[in-house]
DNA sequence: TTGTAAATAGTTGCATACAATTAAATAGTA
DNA sequence: TACTATTTAATTGTATGCAACTATTTACAA
């Protein structure tokens, strides 16, 4: 980073760490679009897909979780998502407060077509693999603090 | 990363480089809201402040650039800015196309109060200084891939 | 000079995000 | 049991973000 040059340089947007990883997190998923496009899926339905491809059933809360989002998000996300008959969205007999989210038929498919994307992906990100290693080893260093608040 | 297990290992979550820039971006911003309570400001017309802090004038299209954001965002934005007094907006006599956005003194003002923000949110981020510039090196250099693209 | 292309903001529509609140169900306790 | 606290989703309101489109102004070329 720059010197300072002043006491103000601290306010410089080159002088923060915050901006880049705003600004690049923005830039990536932007790129996500065209490969997501296909699939007609946003970002966030492909994130939320993923992790149902991994686990079949998993309640609201247990998705917001694994995501970081919350149910004024997920809510709205989800119905879009079974409304596109990807998932299915019904109450736990056991507990009625727990709405269990499920993966359909239709959804199971699209894991198939999803399967191309992240190597494509990667490649519009243009760093060697010892590189994206460590950005990803350094991004769960910081994010793991914010889930050991929680 | 986890090795791979089967020919959709590719598609967890924890296989994803996106994800934890992601989810790391959006919790350091959502961090960032108590202090920036405290001045009136969301991220984003945090991080708008601080061109303007920096560059005093500049049309929309240039701050757009400089925070990879468009008009659609910047001009609710910037109104937004200008209604609490810290900008005044107007259109430029040389090319009636700009609209130049200039910082007011009740702008420069919060600058003073807004100095102890980056310290403060830095603590929240549990990097040593030495990966804090690592990341940031790996932020900008996919960022750069980015805007060469435009 | 006049018609066309390019540049710049603004607008519209859709999809997040999240804080704060609400509603319903369940757990825990006197 | 009856009352209270907790848990879980849903709702509400505000603020992005971005693609697609529009309106206005300027540049440029025939």
């Amino acid at each position: 980073m720059a010197d300072s040059k002043d006491s103000y340089s601290c306010l410089k947007l080159e002088n923060q760490l915050c901006f880049p990883l705003y600004a690049c997190a923005k830039e990536v998923i932007r790129n996500y679009k065209p490969f997501l496009d296909e699939l007609d899926l946003t970002y966030t339905q492909y994130i939320t897909m993923m992790v149902l491809w991994d686990k079949k059933e998993m309640n609201v809360k247990e998705i917001g979780k694994c995501l970081y989002l919350d149910s004024g998000t997920l809510t709205p996300l989800l119905k879009k998502l079974e409304s596109k008959g990807y998932i299915e969205r019904h109450r736990s007999k056991e507990d009625e407060r727990n709405l269990l989210i499920r993966i359909t038929k239709e959804g199971e498919e699209l894991k198939k077509q999803a399967q191309t994307v992240p190597e494509r992906m990667g490649k519009c990100i243009d760093l060697s693999d010892a590189e994206a290693k460590e950005l990803y080893t350094l991004l769960y260093k910081v994010l793991k603090k914010f889930h050991e608040e929680d």
